[in-house]
RNA sequence: AGGCACGUAGCUCAGUGGGAGAGCACUACCUUGACACGGUAGGGGUCCGCAGUUCAAUCCUGCGCGUGCCUACCA
């Protein structure tokens, strides 16, 4: 039973209790029905990661999610939102690790694997706790019971399928790969999780002797690197094989380039053409003879170590740049990398680094040290030996791991992958499924997938709102460079894999005959050789050589409880890796579901099961899934990945539309972040402002646009000043200001242990708290004078002007907030629902029926045709303020506890489940409305008129209209609304008004509005004429169109006709104007 | 370097091949029986610049300037 309607709108007390209401009545389950694929909606939340509490982002993202699930439930669609969290691997371990050792001082090796991953799960329960509250506090209407975490036993189960299937289909490979390496982490890091970061650097020039140089040729040949600690893993120089023609290529490319250049660009390219020009003069014959030198098998020393390694030519030594050589290392070096792929018989391959970033013995006297110190070293014995040429400064871009803020380095090692490329025997997707399909490769069915002509088997396509995503997504596809899933981490999920490593093929055959028979099929064996080709075991002859691995992947926890014994016993050992975070989200709009075997899944106490109990199992009834929706940044990492494994494993799209979503900037156009303290929290703004207020101005900001910028401002501790973030000083570090007003010192990160901290908040969100304000404060109204409303059948006859024009343009409101909503533009729907309810409900509809609600004749028409918009308002507002709109509905219900004109409307307890309003052709009204503006236009001149001439409010005045007899008549039928709105003693139309007195005059079209007894004719005759001003100015250039000959052939008809029409009507405006100053004068 | 966006009122942003819009801020008046988190009205803009297409350009095309993001590379 709700309680009186409080006076004030006060957020808190409201969304507590709604909240309570939805959750203990299980509002947002999702329950498999009779409902057909097509009235299902299903949403798979973006999972934040345990790592910390949500931002901003999240809150934009959560809200576009319930406003989409609110929307469609209300529809009638069977909707599931499903809610959950990710283990992210690295971000997760990196922080207990880091805390860890901040309040014990101890690292991860000090209390070993199983300790460190029970941390970590404890880490997780608060956290995603908190994250649960702080998401239910945004209202989001997910369904809880079937909250997942990506380490669950059933996600569990199947990233474990999946990863059978790959590695069983040639999918998944180990092999030796150059990757990036976070030293401090001591793992492989994926390129997404490498940013780029400018950092102040050198470039040295080393000089290398040459081995025994003959008479006229050079001692020593010249690199440049801006590592010079690699030269110790160095095992060659290369040069170009043909130095002349590689020039005359570029400077003919540079020519290309100067004659397609604009006018600025033109000197800095020619200042470039002239150097090439330079080079290939001076240097050329230099080079060339570098090239020969090296077709001869000449030799290098290289320096400190004294190791020799060869010249060799290589297109990867570009004449152009540096001395025109290039050192070649390739275990730390992505391309000289593959410089070695390229003459593995010529040179070798050194590592020299320690997972820990510290040099390995291969360093020789500088093993031990860590890589920037043997920096420095390298370089100061090189220079103590002459044997630096050169040192520039400059500006490098180096690669940082994003978890740990640390420089990468490429690294040589053994990692596992996916195939993303196209295979021989092309990929089978959806095997042993209805929707069996074959394709190329995994990265090309992907690309397909959005293909305008491309459709699943079942029928469905993938498309991008806003489009233009589509082709970053295609672009990086494209690329089908393998994915590196294997991590040097303790959390997450372990490869499931088990090796030996064999001596030829007799230990293979060996090996082999131990593994365990498993009739069930949940092992599967490769014999991986030198080159990670996967080969079946009686490929490899017993007599072959070489270093092979023997790897058995086991299908199940099942299967790996009943066969990892033997295993052990015949000496093969579980891989020590995890898989990269993202192969298991990658799964996740099927693994929460309960596949590969939703009957048996294993779901935590309290939680909906996932099948086994007679109906539908949620698998077969949620998948495929609707919509994902997602900040753009996303879309490569998770968005690809998840279509590649749905169509993979199930040959089905997980989702047709991918919805991408602005990003939430500060006023200075910069990403939010917690470490840039520019970030707001979602939960401060919630205490401040109240979650509808921050969910509407969300919904408002999402324009389409591909960034929002929100002002941020910080409450000073010292003064309590609101201070714009934009406006203010740094204080003695970035993250500290200077207050605008007080000019103490505050910090915003709230890290500083000397600073005070300031909360930080954005003040923009006063107009969603603004907007909930009217929203209650008119349904107070509108409650308070419905009385005990019953409901009888209303005719449209019985019905007044202004009802049946509210009636019409709410049906227009909500034809355009469905077809903002279904083409992904919620700014535009927000803004129709508010412009409905706050322009012309509020400020018109309710202002004109108030003489109506005084009359108890009159009223009961009234009250009910109020009852029923406000009822569709609330339901055409709930998906954007879910809150308030619930808090309002009970009362709602209370007071009219039938609803509805000529028939009632289809009712429920909440809120959340009242059917969606739609639209009922009969009730529209083209015409009233037009003659609505009509009034309201009027109403509005004559306001203006008694503003400009401080009137008091109160003080009613004649007026007068005149104008054509159709327009008149129309005033005419709505005459006692106008002399209500516009406080008026009497109204006169058409040209037999009495003359008024000290009368100030508006002309409007075709009309022209006179208000009398105005007091002050200098205010109006100075008025008059600037209007007179103006009315020549447009009078002139419409008449200029029209003298010319050109636009009255060419322009279209109606658009001259209009143009016509305009000059006769601001003619007439000039004429009676001029008329009414000339009386003023008079 | 390449690609994708963006540049409209003081701020944040809509919008359209034919008379420039909203919210906030600002100014004036109003505490009128829902709401001052409100009402009524008002001021404020070379629609980044230049050229082209067009009868007509803020909108289309090209160039330039500026900003943001993505991708790649820099031995």
């Amino acid at each position: 039973m709700a309680t009186e309607l409080a006076k004030t709108y006060e957020p808190r007390a409201i969304e507590a209790r709604v909240t309570e209401r939805w959750l203990s009545s299980g509002a947002f389950a999702a329950v498999p029905d009779g409902r057909p694929p097509e009235r299902r909606y299903v949403i798979m939340m973006p999972l934040p990661n345990v790592t910390g509490a949500l931002h901003m982002g999240h809150a934009m993202d959560n809200v576009m999610q319930d406003l989409l699930v609110r929307w469609h439930r209300m529809r009638g669609d069977n909707t599931l939102w499903q809610p959950g969290t990710d283990h992210a691997g690295i971000a997760t371990q990196a922080v207990v690790e880091k805390r860890l050792f901040e309040l014990e001082g101890k690292t991860r090796h000090d209390i070993g694997r199983e300790e460190l991953v029970r941390r970590i799960w404890a880490w997780k329960d608060e956290y995603q706790q908190r994250i649960v509250r702080q998401q239910q506090q945004m209202g989001c209407s997910a369904d809880w019971q079937r909250q997942r975490f990506t380490m669950d036993e059933v996600c569990s189960a199947a990233v474990r399928e999946a990863f059978f299937r790959l590695f069983c289909d040639r999918l998944i490979y180990r092999g030796d790969r150059l990757v990036n390496w976070d030293c401090q982490l001591q793992t492989a890091v994926a390129d997404d999780e490498v940013y780029h970061e400018p950092v102040a650097g050198h470039f040295w020039h080393l000089r290398y002797p040459l081995k025994d140089p003959g008479p006229g040729e050079p001692t020593h040949v010249v690199v440049a690197t801006t590592r010079p600690e690699t030269m110790l893993g160095d095992t060659a120089v290369a040069c170009h094989p043909d130095p002349r023609a590689a020039l005359a290529a570029s400077i003919a490319a540079q020519r290309d380039k100067i004659s397609a250049a604009g006018a600025k660009e033109r000197a800095a390219e020619e200042e470039e053409l002239a150097r090439l020009e330079a080079r290939a003069r001076e240097q050329v014959t230099g080079l060339e003879q570098l090239a020969a030198l090296a077709r001869a098998g000449k030799r290098v020393i290289l320096p400190l170590l004294e190791r020799e390694i060869p010249l060799i030519v290589d297109p990867w030594a570009k004449p152009e740049l540096g001395s025109g050589c290039v050192k070649i290392t390739p275990a730390h070096d992505p391309n000289d990398y593959a410089v070695w792929q390229r003459h593995r018989d010529q040179l070798g391959i050194l590592n020299i680094l320690n997972p820990d970033g510290t040099l390995n013995r291969n360093a020789g006297p500088y093993a031990g040290l860590d890589r920037f110190a043997a920096r420095e070293r390298v370089v100061a014995d090189l220079q103590a030996r002459g044997l630096i040429e050169a040192i520039e400064e400059r500006e490098i871009e180096i690669g940082h791991s994003d978890r740990s803020k640390t420089p990468v380095e490429p690294y040589l090692s053994k990692q596992w992958f996916v195939r993303m490329g196209d295979l021989p025997g092309g990929v089978t997707c959806g095997r042993g499924t209805a929707k069996e399909r074959h394709t190329t490769g995994l990265a090309q069915a992907a690309i397909d997938a959005v293909r305008a002509d491309w459709r699943s088997p079942g029928g469905l396509r993938l498309s991008f709102h806003p489009e233009r995503y589509a082709a970053g997504y295609v672009a990086w596809l494209a690329e089908k460079r393998d994915w590196c899933i294997s991590r040097q981490l303790w959390w997450g999920h372990r490869i499931p894999v088990w090796t030996r490593v064999c001596t030829g093929g007799g230990e293979v055959r060996a090996a082999v005959d131990a593994v365990p028979r498993d009739a069930g099929g949940a092992l599967h064996l490769w014999v991986s050789d030198a080159d990670g080709q996967q080969l079946t075991a009686d490929a490899v002859p017993t007599d072959a050589d070489g270093s092979f691995e023997v790897q058995v992947c086991v299908r199940s926890k099942a299967a790996e409880a009943a066969h990892a014994a033997a295993l052990a016993a015949a000496g093969f050992a579980q891989d020590p890796d995890v898989l990269d975070t993202w192969f298991s989200s990658a799964l996740w709009p099927f693994s929460t579901l309960g596949w590969p075997n939703p009957a048996a899944a294993a779901v935590n106490p309290g939680q909906t099961r996932l099948g086994g109990d007679g109906g539908p199992d949620s698998f077969s009834y949620y998948y495929p899934g609707s919509c994902l929706v997602t900040a753009r940044d996303i879309i490569t990492l998770w968005v690809a990945r998840m279509i590649i494994m749905g169509l993979y494993n199930h040959g089905e799209l997980p989702f047709t539309d991918c919805f991408v979503h602005a990003k939430i900037l500060d006023g200075k156009g910069v990403t939010m972040s917690k470490s840039k303290g520019n970030g707001i929290d979602p939960a401060e703004i919630i205490r401040q402002y109240g979650a509808d207020a921050m969910r509407y101005l969300i919904c408002d900001m999402e324009t389409g646009m591909q960034d929002v910028r929100l002002p941020v401002q910080a409450t000073c501790p010292t003064c309590q000043a609101k201070v714009e973030l934009t406006d203010a000083e740094h204080g003695h570090t970035i993250f500290t200001y200077l207050c605008t007003a007080c000019h103490a010192e505050f910090d915003v990160l709230g890290t500083m242990p000397n600073v005070p901290a300031a909360s930080v908040t954005s003040d923009r969100f006063e107009v969603g708290r603004a907007f909930c304000n009217k929203l209650w404060n008119a349904a107070r109204f509108a409650l308070s004078n419905l009385g005990q409303l019953g409901f009888s059948p209303l005719d449209r006859s019985a019905l007044a002007a202004e009802d049946r024009w509210i009636l019409s343009r709410l049906q227009r409101a909500i034809s355009a907030v469905d077809e903002h909503l279904g083409a992904y533009r919620p700014a535009a729907a927000v803004g129709v629902a508010r412009d409905f309810f706050w322009g012309e409900l509020c400020d018109w509809y309710l202002e004109l029926i108030k003489p109506r609600m005084r009359d108890d004749s009159q009223a009961p028409i009234a009250r009910q045709v109020l009852a029923h918009v406000l009822d569709q308002v609330l339901r055409l507002l709930h998906p954007f303020v879910p809150f308030i709109t619930e808090a309002l509905w009970e009362f709602l219900r209370e007071q009219a506890p039938v609803r509805g004109l000529a028939t009632p409307l289809g009712d429920a307890p909440l809120c959340l489940h009242a059917p969606w309003p739609t639209v009922d052709p009969g009730l529209i009204d083209a015409p009233l409305e037009q003659e609505l503006a009509r009034v309201q236009e009027v109403i509005g001149r004559l306001r203006e008129l008694r503003a400009r001439h401080d009137v008091p409010p109160r003080r009613e005045l004649p007026a007068a209209i005149r104008g054509p007899a159709e327009r008149l008549a129309v005033f005419s039928r709505h005459a006692g609304l106008i002399r209500d709105q516009a406080r008026l003693s009497a109204l006169h139309l058409g040209s037999e008004a009495p003359p008024l007195h000290h009368a100030a005059t508006q002309v409007s079209a075709d009309l022209e509005i006179l208000l009398g007894d105005v007091l002050d004719p200098v205010v109006e005759r100075k008025r008059l004429g600037a209007v007179l001003e103006k009315l020549h100015k447009q009078l002139e250039a419409s008449q200029k169109k029209l003298a010319n000959p050109s636009f009255v052939e060419r322009a279209p008809a109606d658009v001259v006709a209009g143009e016509k029409t305009k000059v006769a009507e601001l003619s007439a405006q000039i004429a009676s104007l001029t008329t009414n100053l000339a009386a003023l004068e008079g």
